[in-house]
RNA sequence: GGCGACAUAGCCAAGUGGUAAGGCAGAGGUCUGCAAAACCUUUAUUCCCCGGUUCAAAUCCGGGUGUCGCCUCCA
């Protein structure tokens, strides 16, 4: 398999450290609101690397941390803290909010069908070895103490930015508004690992530690919790464009600094979800949720369809216009799917032919997981001359990977129609009952009466379909 | 200002030196009393622009343009 990997900027074949097994580490969320659509997407793609790994062949260990430590300042809440402002504004405590987060975003996960790892650490839960490590940096002389914060000496390194050539010079600080220069700073790079001392007075969640109480700094928990689950060698991180710097650079700097030694091998960013104006932010715009789009009437496997026609490493537009033109897409494949299960094909599969077909799918998913052509795979798969009982087979197999629940949508798709088939609901009586009087008008050829009989059910949401085994009829 | 990614039909999108996949929408057809559904056919002389390399370029090189991202706490 090949992945695309930022440290080198060229697709590289994979390859473990140990033959078989990957470690693989995700930034996990900031839980102080809901996951948007827009994060969602880096979730869905990394769901699709670990499983595709898995389906490869590989033991898959994957760890991901959950970031509940309130210290993070956002664009739009100038000067306070999201959790406490999410505290607030539900009337919770900090601890509260976070729980009620962390669900949140794993219920969302669970409808995306996004697995959850393996290891699953809140940040609150490993404030020891944040201490150990800030520690044997200190010792080590990367790290120094100043203004009651210790920093990371960015200097000490022999190289530093390793996903852009930033000259130290060029870094524009504050940038951003609402971020200013920190003055304690030997070098413009350099970042904080402990706080003792902020901007935020009412930091509800500190530790004690050797410099005072306070609370750890954004980057060294990805750090901690990865090597503290994965050991001093990963194979793959994960995570959005946007922390390819500082974060993940940062994350690099520190965990280098400690182990001594090269720590990740693959650096697997997805690329960002924007709106017509952009990227999506929590703060701006329309906030984009799982729920909301299901409460618009979408399934979230639309959305992860959606996600999957397009390659991780472009960005990628969302509209609604272009869901939609998923749902049918989705819809379709559902509908024939249904077809197949409902030939009832119980000859063995043809391993050969099913051995051709595969190799379109694996081929498009061993170059850089190439989901877009994955999915085409999926059609030259239904559109083989093959029985229906090999289809089915692949279909479940490239299903394991893609998770689009294509065998359980169209399983049910079979049990609503044959319950309402035996259904003694009025409605569906009446139903049955007006089919029979259309019959029964058209064998007399009184179209107007047909006519008349469809459009009444076609306003009560009942679509006819007239086959050659009969009438049929769909309820919307 | 610096750094990086991307640019292919109405829309989404594949393609990484050999003559433009696939999906959605559209058009035509088969079927049908008419529809719907399904199935079949069809839709880019051309890949942001200008040069260059090559027998051959959407693909490689140089120069532009545009969009997006990052530059200390946004996936």
């Amino acid at each position: 398999m090949y992945i695309y990997n930022s440290l080198s900027r060229k697709k590289e074949e994979f390859v473990p450290n140990v033959p078989g097994k990957v470690n693989m580490y995700t930034c996990g969320p900031t839980v102080y609101h809901y996951a948007h659509i827009g994060n969602l997407r880096s979730y869905i793609m990394e769901d699709i690397l670990e499983k595709y790994l898995r389906y490869s062949g590989y033991d898959v260990k994957r760890v991901m941390n959950i970031t509940d430590v309130g210290h993070l300042t956002s664009d739009a809440d100038e000067g306070e803290d999201k959790m406490l402002k999410g505290a607030k504004r539900e009337h919770k405590t900090v601890m509260e909010i976070a729980k009620f987060y962390t669900d949140a975003f794993f219920a969302d996960c669970a409808k995306l069908n996004i697995k959850t790892p393996d290891v699953v650490a809140p940040a609150t839960s490993c404030i020891d070895s944040f201490i150990e490590v800030i520690s044997s940096l200190l010792e080590k002389g990367y790290a120094y103490e100043a203004g009651g914060n210790i920093y990371f000496d960015t200097s000490k390194l022999k190289q530093y930015y390793v996903f852009n050539d930033f000259k130290e010079d060029d870094l524009a600080v504050g940038v951003r508004e609402g971020v200013e220069a920190d003055d304690n700073k030997r070098n413009k790079a350099d970042f904080v690992l402990w706080f003792t001392k902020s901007k935020f007075d009412d930091q509800e969640l500190k530790w004690d530690s050797p410099w005072g109480i306070g609370y750890p700094g954004w980057h060294i928990e990805c750090s901690c919790i990865s090597m503290k689950n994965l050991g001093e060698y990963l194979d793959i991180h994960c995570g959005g464009i946007d922390n390819a710097f500082p974060h993940h650079t940062n994350e690099i700097a520190q965990s280098e600094a400690y182990i001594g030694h090269k720590w990740c091998n693959y650096w697997f960013h997805v690329h960002h979800l924007n709106t017509n104006s952009g990227k999506m932010s929590k703060s701006s715009g329309e906030f984009l949720t799982v729920s909301l789009l299901e409460s618009k009437g979408y399934d979230p496997l639309v959305y992860r369809m959606f996600c999957l026609q397009s390659h991780y490493r472009k960005s990628l537009v969302f509209s609604y216009e272009n869901l939609d033109n998923t749902v049918t897409a989705y819809n379709k494949l559902v509908a024939k799917i249904s077809a197949l299960i409902a030939q009832n094909d119980e000859s063995a599969v043809d391993t050969e032919s099913a051995d051709t077909l595969r190799r379109g799918f694996t081929d498009a998913l061993d170059n850089d997981l190439n989901t877009s052509l994955a999915i085409t795979a999926l059609y030259d798969l239904l559109k083989a001359k093959v029985s229906a009982s090999t289809k089915l087979s692949l279909i479940k197999e490239y299903d394991a990977v893609l998770g689009l629940g294509l065998i359980e949508a169209a399983e049910k798709q079979l049990d609503e129609k044959a319950d309402e088939a035996k259904s003694d609901d009025p409605f569906i009586t009446e139903i049955e009952e007006l089919i029979k009087k259309r019959r029964d008008a058209k064998a007399a050829k009184d179209y107007a009466t047909a006519d008349d009989i469809r459009k009444y059910l076609s306003e009560k949401g009942v679509t006819l379909i007239d086959t050659p085994e009969g009438t049929k009829y769909k309820i919307d």
